[in-house]
DNA sequence: CCAATAGTGTCTATCAGACATTATCTA
DNA sequence: TAGATAATGTCTGATAGACACTATTGG
C-alpha cells in the first residue's frame, strides 16, 4: 500500500504495479441437517492439484465477475447446490507458502448453512458433489488443508450452538423444537436438557409457532419458524460446554 | 482451483497461471490502554493513494519474505512499534472492487493488543506513527475503509470483554484489578460492578498475585499478572451488555 | 480526623441443570 | 391398554447485580 501506480501501463494477466499477488480462492463449509446427521457438502476434485480428493466447494476469485469476496462464495455455492444458502458468514482466512503446491496461496473460508431439502434435488443431479456426514469423514482423502478448515468451522458452529440458535438456519423453514435441539446436541457433542433448551428460546421469543403440527410417532410436535432477529440474538448465558 | 498449471512458463511479475489476483494487503487494529484511555495505533500515509490521511499499520503481503499472513501483520507491526504485540488474532477479510482506487483489493485485518509502555519509546521516535484515543477519532481523515475496520475490531473487543479477560493483554505485565476493570468498562461502554468483575476472575483463577503493590492515592492496589490460560478462557456467563 | 482508593459481605434475581410428571398421538 | 414422543412443573445450584461495609494508605 505504499507504491505509486500507473494503471495505464498495465498488461492483462499481471498486476499493473508489477506485484506478484498470491492465488486467491474462496472456500465454504456448508452445513446441513439431514436424517438426524450433521453433514457438509464436499466436491470431488477432477483436476490437479489434488485431483481425486474431496474438497470444499469454492474456487478462485474472479475479479471480472465477483463484486466482493462473499459474491465468490455465493457463486460457487449456487453452482453446486442450485440456490443461495440461508446463512453465510466469514470464518477465517488462511494464507501461506505451503498449503497449495502451486505456491503462496490464500483462501478466504466461509461457514454456510442451508436446509437439506432445499437443494437435495440439485445436489443429487451433480455427480461429483455429495453431502457427507461429519462422523463419516475420518477415512476420506481431503484436498489441501480442508480438513482443518472443516474442523475450525465445526468449532465455530459449536460455540454458536452454545449461545444462539443460529444452527436453526440449517433446518427447513418449518421444524420442531426436537429437531433443533438434536442439531444443537450434534454440534455441541453432548445431550442437552430439554427444559433448558426450550425455556431460553421461548423466553427470548426467537421462534414463531406456525400453528401446524407434525407427527411421526407419539404426540405431534409443534412446527416453528425462525424470527429474523434470531440470526443475531445472543444468550447472556451459555449452555454447558 | 480448477485450472491446470504449467509453472515453467511463468514470467516474473505475473501469476504463472495467468490469473489476475487482487492486491493483497494485511492491516492491524492495534489497541493499547494508556492514561485511562483506549487507543489505537495509526500511521500517517505519505504516498498515494490516500496520502495525508491516517491509516492502519499494514501493507502488501510480500510472498518472498512472509511465510504466512500473520507474518505480514507482525512484520508491519514490528516496523512501527519495535516489538511484536502480546496478542494477535485475525478479525475479518474485506475484499471488493471499490475499497481501493487501484481496483479490486483485499485486506486481511487483524486485531492486536500491546502494553503501551512496551513500545512508547519506539513510537515516539517515528514521526508519522501515533497512538490515537478512540474517543478522539471522529474528526480524523481515515484512509480506505479503515474506519469501518476499526469499528469492527472495537465491537469484537467489546464481545471479548464481556466473556473473557483477553483485553488484559493490552496492559503491562503487572497491573491492578482496577486498571483491568476500567479497560473493560471502556470497551463495553458501561460501568461494571467491582464485586462481579473481581469474583469471576478470582474464581476462574485467571490472574496471579505478584505480591507487589502499587499506590497512587488511597489504599495500595495489588499487582497481578495474567496466567497463560487466560488467553483462551471463556466465562459461561457474560457480563451485561 | 478526612479523602481517596482497594477490597469484602451479603442479599437478591436470573437462569441453566436435573428429573419427575402430564399430554397427545398410534397401534 | 402400552409405547412413543412432546410438553410442562418444579426444585436446586451457580453466578451476576446491587450496594453497603471495612481496610489501608496520605495529608
Amino acid at each position: 500500500m505504499s507504491r505509486v501506480v500507473d494503471e495505464s501501463t498495465a498488461a492483462p494477466g499481471q498486476r499493473p504495479d508489477g506485484i506478484l499477488s498470491p492465488l486467491l480462492t474462496v472456500d465454504s463449509v456448508l452445513f446441513t441437517y439431514h436424517e438426524r446427521l450433521l453433514k457438509i457438502l464436499l466436491v470431488k476434485r477432477s483436476v490437479e492439484p489434488e485431483a481425486g480428493k474431496w474438497g470444499l466447494p469454492g474456487g478462485i476469485v474472479d475479479v471480472a465477475v465477483d463484486s466482493d469476496l462473499q459474491a465468490t462464495a455465493l457463486r460457487k455455492l449456487v453452482d453446486k447446490t442450485g440456490i443461495a444458502p440461508t446463512y453465510l458468514d466469514q470464518l477465517e482466512t488462511i494464507g501461506d507458502r505451503l498449503r497449495d503446491p502451486r505456491g503462496w496461496s490464500v483462501t478466504v473460508c466461509y461457514t454456510a448453512l442451508i436446509a437439506h431439502q432445499a437443494c437435495a434435488y440439485h445436489v443429487d443431479t451433480v455427480s461429483d458433489v455429495r453431502w457427507i456426514a461429519l462422523n463419516k469423514m475420518r477415512h476420506l482423502r481431503l484436498a489441501f488443508d480442508h480438513r482443518e478448515l472443516i474442523k475450525k468451522a465445526q468449532e465455530r458452529m459449536r460455540q454458536r450452538a452454545l449461545y444462539s440458535i443460529l444452527p436453526g438456519y440449517a433446518l427447513p423453514e418449518l421444524f420442531t423444537l426436537g429437531e433443533l435441539q438434536h442439531l444443537h446436541e450434534l454440534l455441541i457433542g453432548k445431550a442437552l436438557q430439554k427444559r433448558s433448551f426450550r425455556r431460553r428460546i421461548e423466553q427470548a421469543g426467537l421462534l414463531v409457532d406456525s400453528g401446524q403440527k407434525r407427527q411421526e410417532q407419539g404426540r405431534p410436535a409443534a412446527l416453528y419458524r425462525l424470527r429474523n432477529k434470531s440470526l443475531s440474538y445472543r444468550f447472556v448465558r451459555n449452555l454447558e460446554g
